[in-house]
DNA sequence: ACTCCCCGCTCAACCGCTTTAGTCCAGCTC
DNA sequence: GAGCTGGACTAAAGCGGTTGAGCGGGGAGT
């Protein structure tokens, strides 16, 4: 009770005081210029005076106060990433965490923290990157979930926040005229998706659905038009090969699965390719519901993979890709476009596919 | 190619100028210090020169530059979050992102940014943390997987960081001396376990495992001691109702299954209680795949509800929770505290258990 | 009419660091 | 020994805000 009253009350310890340079200078008898030249590696002070400074410093446990460095013209040690999605729909993907969990570790190895933002849609992540860029409070910011004729690009640069596009435009520049305003990093869509077609196809089957993610986003545009390419390389139309857009959610992965398991049997798709883990396993729920036997009945392929797909029965083809690899990739170029690197597009790995049990000829 | 080159060749757009006070004050025709007065609504300027002066600030986008504000004595305007998890842990649980976006929301309202940092270990954390006071990066931070013996709390009390721990302390202090050394809010974990046991007791359950999460987390402690607690009552047997620790994983959930489904049928447990819904899914994938069926001769709860426990078959019985609100909450303590409330524990809503298809009657 | 006070505003210092422009002195050249 | 060079170090300005002290002027009080 007393205790309760004690802390209860608003009385707090008076918090340790921060040293700062001034009191470096002091205890080691220099002027706070000679510190800073000591402690930031320049020319300007004798290896004796560097080293005792730094010691000093040390001793008194100093760390730059990040507000006065990123004030007196320096960087501000920040980067920041802004995730437009609405509430819900950031339920389940492990893409995001392990993309961020690579993101820091390339970042932490430079010291740079992330300032990491959750918005409902893209208007206000505009506002929130411009706010940020106002108050100077990132180095670079890092943008996900490209779309087609993404307003981003074009904002940053005229800005002039630094800034690497994940999950790129590279792949469909190659008739575009006008140069790339960001850098961007960017993963094979077309080379990924030629992999899925090559292994339902040699399997047999000739009537394959795309259950694919949101329509406008830039990659979900990518494996449609890739889908397309490989299905006329291998003379199969549009009735035997199509892709049906969702909102990622598993609501929406079951309905699409629901709508397919509906058509007539002998002329139903054998095969089916989720454009994430989280649709893939609520379709096989789907066709596990409805006694369709997987894989006799229906090939069940995700583009991604997880725990999720390990513990379903079958387990789940699935397309693995090295996603903290990927957020690693993305924070270096990053940082590499903060020293000054050129903008340009960097490819991240190819992914593989890796062959499970819900994959296999097609019955009938 | 000549686009190439020429933004190959280093060549960005010249960063727009940000504009300062003295732009608005030169433009407005006062000081900067009224402009100050007029922009943070402090008395000293008329009621006609605030409008002006705002309204300046408004044609030329001001925002105040963040390092200027907290190198003079104000906020930095930064919440903290480390989350210390290996990187392969990281994966699926849904919790973090939802918690994370409950947070944002409470923390945008009044302009707060997050500064997120995922590291490996409780050692690292402190370091970090230790690090973004010293650096005055953060005006406060959050906790998350708050320990037994959890090393934090006394240290950002001895730092002075305001903090709130998630997940917290409260409910472990009813016999402890020691006076709360940082805020926190907390879920009853005693109460949502009565509420589970009562629901399997009920459909005439008595041989139950409770497959928890780490040992160590404060929270499967109490959940642990809660389920002896609520078994005790009904006088059932530490034979009867037991739990075993994972690490939460896919892997383990899996694994603990197995042992359970190895054990002799007429003295097999007849339900598991999962503390997290990967475990629950891994947990019902392994009963399907050995024939075992669900809920006749197993019954199976998830701890937290998510996508996943609503795309098995059957669908799970979950306690639901909600974890945003959960998130919102705590940033919102957080902000008192930053406001200079005292130090306290907050009690968030109390889970409810939602029955689905995968508890019934012990079969037999 | 004179003081007093308050309002509305400006001045200048300050936060902690970086950086430019010196100052000072030792050592070298011729 | 004067002149020059360059290395080690200091003084001071500046980054963009906040804030306490100061100041002129007009209305109220007596």
């Amino acid at each position: 009770m007393t205790a309760a009253a004690a802390s209860g009350d608003g009385i707090r310890p008076r918090p340790a005081r921060r040293p700062t340079m001034k009191d470096i200078a002091r205890r080691a008898g220099v002027s706070e210029s000679a510190v800073s030249f000591a402690l930031n590696d320049r020319p300007g002070v004798s290896p004796g005076t560097r080293e005792r400074v730094r010691r000093v410093a040390e001793e008194l446990g100093w760390q730059a106060n990040s507000a006065a460095r990123a004030l007196s013209g320096e960087r501000s040690g920040c980067a920041g990433l802004v995730l437009a999605r609405p509430a819900q729909t950031l339920g389940v993907e492990s893409f995001f965490l392990q993309l961020v969990s690579g993101i820091q570790e390339a970042l932490s190895a430079r010291r740079v923290a992330l300032l990491f933002q959750v918005v409902e849609d893209l208007d206000t992540e505009l506002a929130v990157l411009r706010r940020w860029w106002a108050e100077r409070r990132v180095d670079g910011v890092l943008v996900v979930d490209p779309r087609v004729d993404d307003p981003r690009p074009a904002l940053l640069a005229s800005l002039g926040l630094p800034a690497v596009v994940i999950g790129g435009l590279e792949a469909d520049r190659h008739h575009a005229e006008t140069p790339l305003a960001v850098s961007n990093v960017w993963a094979d869509d077309a080379g990924a998706m030629a992999s899925v077609l090559d292994h339902l196809y040699s399997l047999g089957h000739r009537r394959i659905v795309h259950v694919a993610g949101m329509r406008g986003l830039a990659h979900t545009e990518r494996r449609i038009v890739s889908l397309r390419a490989e299905a006329a390389r291998r003379d199969l139309t549009e009735d035997q090969v199509r892709s049906v857009a969702t909102d990622y959610s598993d609501a929406e992965g079951a309905e699409a699965t629901r709508r397919i398991l509906d058509e007539p049997p002998h002329t139903r798709p054998t095969a089916i390719v989720y454009d994430n883990d989280v649709m893939a396993v609520a379709g096989a729920s789907v066709a596990a519901g409805r006694g369709v036997p997987v894989p006799a009945e229906l090939s069940i392929v995700a583009w991604d993979d997880s725990a999720l797909c390990r513990v379903t029965h079958p387990r789940l083809t699935a397309l693995v890709r090295d996603t903290p690899g990927f957020g690693r990739l993305a924070a270096q170029e990053l940082l590499a476009v903060l020293d000054g690197a050129p903008v340009r597009g960097v490819q991240g790995e190819l992914p593989h596919l890796e062959p499970r049990e819900s994959s296999g000829p097609p019955g009938k």
